[in-house]
RNA sequence: GCCUUCGUAGCUCAGUUGGAUAGAGCAGCGGACUUCUAAUCCGCCGGUCGCGCGUUCGAGUCGCGCCGAGGGCACCA
């Protein structure tokens, strides 16, 4: 019996209470299960007593019994122990909480994923940067952390698109080609543009497939070609070997051509969205929460940044998608009210559109701060970290940290003592699993037998119940929009497959015959494997049969 | 000045939407492999949850005010 169950049974006890006059309260459509802190209080508890009380007009001690009395006939249910000032403490026997080993292993890759966002058509826009540089840590963090929220969006049913907003119109763009220009000319950087190692190495790619580029009509503009064109096409590498896929690449520019952008803010002023004032045409971002209002129109004409941002949403909302997603750096925190302000003049709903702010990344060195600096050529690029741990310790390690800190990043640090990552615990008890697995085979222990009853010690009660809470554990990283919690229950599971393996055999000794108990623990064996290797892959991380 | 994120063990961080005695990893100390992987497990040590009020049966969690750290506050893109 998985707490869902469990809830689901304890609403019927409500239900049934209420019918029969006992009780007097709407029946909640869910309630809520928790795995106690303490194993004293049984296998699961409930605080519904306590949260009916007063809206009952009851003691929460005597809504306590009135529930204890119908839960202790629900098969599957061992006891019920009311403690305190209306906690349900309910023990599960052995069976009905073993079966899940079974069930899970049936459903296998299925297993854990729901329905809340079924039908949901999701815009994520992640990573997003300028195409100006190759991807340093602050994307790299948005890459893995995006592409794994994709996955658990999907996993709740969603269709997500990944998209990639190439900023291709503005100056920076300038800048970038002015910069590739320079080199070749064998000039010092200009004042407002790029160096680095990458600067050079573009430049001679673009000499080597233009070689008279520089006696070109224009060559600043034949090397704002070529050059961002092969820029976009590290980047795509870079996140491709990091294993994020973007289903669009957007292009900046294509807003602006053919008068779109001119276009859609002529309506916008003519439906009133936009107001004018001292000379240029406003957005009333301040009701969403900004200090002042946002210029669209400049006085002189001319479209600000912002007017591309709102052709865009629009753009998206004529693809179809329920929900937008902007997953931005504190950087750009001030963003959130001029984008829902965007929504709400083109008349859609400021909820369609959510914008998740992630903290920096910091790069340290010796314990101390240093500044990334794309200008100075200081940058730590995606590539740099995945050169040093590898791809399965970089995402890991940036995927499980809540997106509101700040992380630091001591890349020395990392090289050394890449042990002490946890993604290699999780992952050993993958490969461990499955070790077992095959030792289990050759000793002739299959699946054809079980019996969930046996399944009585207390780590297989523990394992048991935290193979339970992935599906929950799930929903709520999907709701959240947090895949750090998949990775800490991740961590969490793998501890208590660790214990399990420590205190029990699922092979038998060598001489022992092969019982039931072996054919069971297989099954329990290979539950955990498969909630492994499922969140594993919702990390984007690779679940390896040996290490 | 305003907005925003953070402040939990020596360090890095969780904390299941307000529940019971606040958890994990690392670091430190002490143990466990003549049988499925010791990249593991067990035990010990370690806390005024930044500070103060408030909300209520109950606060690390919610509200207000301070203190401290990071990031923002353009008719730039």
């Amino acid at each position: 019996m998985t707490p869902e169950q469990l809830s689901h049974a304890i609403s019927a006890c409500l239900s049934d209470a209420v019918a029969s006059g006992e009780l007097s309260v709407e029946v909640p459509d869910t309630v809520r299960v928790e795995r106690p802190k303490s194993r004293e209080h049984g296998d699961w508890a409930t605080n519904i007593a306590l949260q009916l009380g007063k809206r009952a007009g009851m003691n929460p001690r005597e809504l306590a019994r009135l529930l204890s009395e119908r839960l202790r006939a629900i098969p599957g249910v061992d006891s019920v122990d009311i403690a305190g000032p209306g906690f349900l403490n309910i023990r599960l026997d052995a069976a009905a909480a073993g079966g899940l080993a079974r069930d899970i292993v049936q459903a296998g890759a299925a297993f854990g994923t729901g329905d809340a966002l079924a039908g949901t058509h999701i815009n994520l826009e992640f990573v997003s940067a300028n195409p100006t540089g190759p991807i340093h840590l602050g994307g790299t963090r948005w890459a893995a952390v995006g592409d794994s929220l994709a996955r658990i969006f999907q996993a709740q049913g969603a269709e997500v698109t990944r998209e990639y907003y190439f900023n291709d119109h503005g100056a920076q763009i300038d800048r970038f080609a002015r910069s590739l220009l320079a080199k070749a000319q064998g000039q010092p950087t200009p004042e407002d543009g790029y160096a680095g190692q990458y600067i050079d190495e573009i430049t001679a790619r673009v000499l080597e497939i233009e070689p008279d580029i520089l006696s070109a009509a224009d060559p600043q503009e034949r090397f704002r070609a070529v050059g961002v064109e092969m820029m976009f096409g590290e980047i795509k590498a870079s996140l491709h070997d990091f294993g994020v896929d973007f289903d669009v690449y957007f292009h900046e520019d294509s807003l602006h051509q053919g008068g779109k952008v001119e276009a859609l803010l002529e309506q916008l002023k003519s439906s009133g969205s936009l107001y004018f004032d001292a000379g240029a045409w406003w957005l009333r971002s301040t009701d969403h929460g900004d200090d002042k209002d946002r210029v669209v129109i400049k006085s002189d004409g001319n479209a600000a940044y912002i007017a591309g941002d709102i052709a865009y949403i629009q753009d998206k909302r004529e693809r179809g998608f329920d929900l937008n997603i902007y997953m931005l750096g504190a950087d750009h925190h001030g963003y959130v009210a001029r984008l829902k302000a965007a929504a709400a003049a083109l008349g859609h709903d400021p909820a369609c559109v959510e914008v998740m702010i992630g903290q920096m990344v910091n790069l340290v060195k010796d314990g101390v701060p240093v500044r990334m600096s794309k200008r100075a050529g200081t940058v730590v690029t995606l590539e740099d970290l995945v050169d040093a741990v590898g791809v399965d310790a970089a995402r890991y390690a940036l995927t499980r940290y809540s997106s509101d800190s700040n992380i630091d990043i001591d890349l020395d640090l990392l090289q050394q003592k890449t042990n002490d990552n946890p993604v290699f615990y999780v992952q050993y008890a993958h490969a461990r699993s499955r070790a077992a697995a095959r030792n289990a085979a050759a000793a002739g222990v299959d699946r054809s037998g079980f019996d969930a009853a046996l399944l009585t010690h207390a780590t297989e009660n523990e394992l048991l119940a935290v193979l339970a809470q992935y599906p929950h554990q799930l929903a709520g990283a999907a709701e959240h929009r947090e895949p750090h919690r998949v990775a800490r229950y991740l961590e969490t599971l793998a501890g208590a497959y660790h214990r399990w393996y420590g205190a029990t055999r699922v092979a038998p000794l060598s001489g022992e015959e092969v019982t039931d108990l072996n054919r069971t623990r297989l099954w329990l064996n290979d539950a955990t494997t498969q909630v492994l290797a499922n969140g594993l892959a919702l990390l984007g991380v690779s679940a390896p049969e040996k290490m």
